[in-house]
DNA sequence: ACGTACATGAGAACCATTATCAGTTACCTC
DNA sequence: GAGGTAACTGATAATGGTTCTCATGTACGT
């Protein structure tokens, strides 16, 4: 029988998912899947909408992406490291610096503890307008 | 003239709003849209699923409700305390315990301003499972 | 080079939300 | 209390992001 961490093998080297990774290294802020594939399109690159969303799917399942929701609900990408960590983000041209800091993590957790809730997540965006985009 | 705060007059008291202000009165979670419409249904309230849409929106912009966005990117209501905090919500039964903690605000805020963002706001939300729901 | 399991993509399906618009109604005024 | 009107309602269509389908294509181990 296989090894005990079956089924996750090596992802094919193809055209399409070389494309979405090196856009996604090179773009340095949050980008929606739509976005992705008419940035490829305008580059003169054809990728299919249904390609780019199964590759950001994986690349999320990987850990080399992290997502948020922007207000319209629409889900953007971004190529983060690998650590817990969040996010302070431009709203108005999406630069994103990550935040690492245990302080958010432990005022988390504690909260949580406090009403004795377990198994215990959070989600912490910071957004505002960088020092470029407020002239 | 006019008022400066003109266009704000009392809406219309009608059966429909009063339902779903009635509903989300009474219901302690997060609860969305779809699902308000349904319960109503099925309590024999029969309300028209744009007004029920019309009506939460109206509350949200009164101040009366609050939104977060579940995983499934669905939008949910909970009548809130009218002054600013965030929730700590169970991922089993919706119980949901509003955090007011000037901790996770200067935090916020210290962070924005040490990276030179203006304008800043923040969106926290802890997720976990309560005392009741973990048996 | 071959075979096949995996990948692709055009289009349909899905689903929450929003827009239309003709008909209804709360409520102000007389 | 009747009338007028702006606000409200709801069936339905439209929107838009995301996922599914499935016939075709291809990377890669052999
Ligand atoms: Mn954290
Ligand atoms: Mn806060
Ligand atoms: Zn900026
Ligand atoms: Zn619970």
């Amino acid at each position: 029988m296989s090894p005990a961490g079956a089924g996750r093998r090596t992802p094919r080297r193809t055209r399409q998912r070389q494309a979405v990774a090196d856009l996604l290294a090179a773009h340095p802020g949050f980008i929606s899947a739509q976005r992705v594939h008419s940035l490829l399109a305008e580059g003169g690159i054809e990728v299919g909408l249904a390609t780019v969303y199964r590759c950001l799917a994986q690349m999320v399942a990987g850990g080399e992406l992290d997502t948020i929701v922007a207000e319209s609900a629409e889900v953007l990408y971004r190529r983060c490291s690998a650590d817990h960590h969040h996010h302070l983000v431009c709203r108005r041209c999406g630069t994103t610096v990550e935040v690492h800091d245990p302080q958010v993590e432990s005022w988390a957790d504690g909260v949580a503890r406090a009403h004795g809730f377990a198994d215990v997540n959070h989600r912490v965006e910071v957004m505002g307008v960088c020092r470029a985009c407020a002239l």
